[in-house]
DNA sequence: GTGCTAACCTAGGCCATCTAGGAAGATAAC
DNA sequence: GTTATCTTCCTAGATGGCCTAGGTTAGCAC
């Protein structure tokens, strides 16, 4: 009988598109060899086990957004610069679930150490702030802030956390205007300073 | 031979403490069973299933949150209520962190229609940033910046997200000063006020 | 064709969810 | 104290997911 011709590549593909159909939690080796018509154990030829799976979906996934980031910030600074950026991950977060859910998992350090993808995120993160021109700690402070901002607003917009009628693309937009806003005026000095910024 | 005692509350209450050890999404009735030294089966005349139990759970935790937002928030205004606010949120994700799982699930219009818990937190989030007297639809938009945020940074802290040195306690602090800030200088036109917030 | 290296198989163990129907404890009625 | 009843908890078993061990076969190199 034909084979299916697979590899972990192709295993680590199809199970990313599983992700985006049913969920990065929801992925199974049982519904993935269904997909290629093959008996579970096939898949552990090229796969370890389940939690290898995801792992390297995770790895795929982060490469897929961190060529989406690099194109969204190239050439931008400022405020175009954090609106590509944010944007774009947004637009990964809606367009591909399962890979965006998949980003957020947990690795081990020796693991994100080899993924490329992951390391390329965290430097075009850190780069795209430059034109802010925020020293350290406040930098880190600031991305922080950034990330955090992001992945609550992606995550309760997959799950439909926000019940209000107000558009969501319109809080969108103002959240990134805040945003904006608050890393030109970011607070320097050691909490308390009232009603001005200093810069 | 002895009895259990099972009824649905104490289900529910167990699968909570279980949620705290294990994870929301490891929960297990099969756990749970064990550890009231019963079989599995015993457990679905007080629970529908698994899903039923995760729900019961979710309902639970909100009351909890709810509770500790309310004490956090009582009798302060500005940024007291919203530093009272955030952090007995985030205190709750640090030592509920099954619980605070609990309270993201996203649950059907009509269970959250009837969860006194998700009704107060609602209320209470509006409540307290009463003193900064953001008109709508800004309100929302603030208050959607918030909740993005703080679940991102709880999530993110309880993935162990953050791996650069800088102390998280201090990002805290600070990112509490930015948003206090942001609430202050609301930008309140439609987009591309520069360099002052107007007030 | 022969041999080799994969890719893929069957069989089966383990553990989870969940249903059906039965036994045994608790409670109240008499 | 016996009886009737309700609820609690049981055993048995179906289904389905993860995963291992070991065997078979397709496809390629020669």
């Amino acid at each position: 009988m034909a084979r299916a011709g697979l590899t972990a590549d192709r295993v680590t593909e199809a199970a990313a598109e599983l992700a985006d159909e049913v969920g990065f939690d929801n992925i199974t080796v049982s519904a993935l060899a269904r997909r290629f018509g093959v008996a579970d154990a096939s898949l552990y030829s090229h796969v370890k086990n389940l939690k290898d799976l995801r792992v390297r979906v995770a790895v795929l996934a982060a490469r897929d957004l961190a060529d989406r980031l690099a194109d969204a910030t190239a050439g931008r600074a400022g405020k175009e610069s954090l609106a590509g950026f944010a944007s774009a991950w947004r637009e990964f977060a809606r367009t591909r679930p399962g890979r965006y859910q998949a980003t957020q998992m947990p690795l081990d350090a020796a693991v994100v150490a080899e993924s490329a993808g992951h390391l390329r995120i965290m430097s075009i993160t850190y780069a795209h702030l430059s034109a802010y021109g925020l020293p350290e700690p406040d930098l880190t402070d600031a991305i922080r802030l950034l990330r955090s901002t992001y992945q609550g607003f992606f995550s309760l917009e997959a799950s439909a956390g926000f019940n209000h009628p107000r558009d969501l693309q319109d809080t969108w937009t103002k959240i990134l205007d805040v945003l904006d806003v608050a890393l030109r005026h970011w607070p320097s000095n050691p909490q308390g300073n009232d009603h001005e910024s200093p810069h």
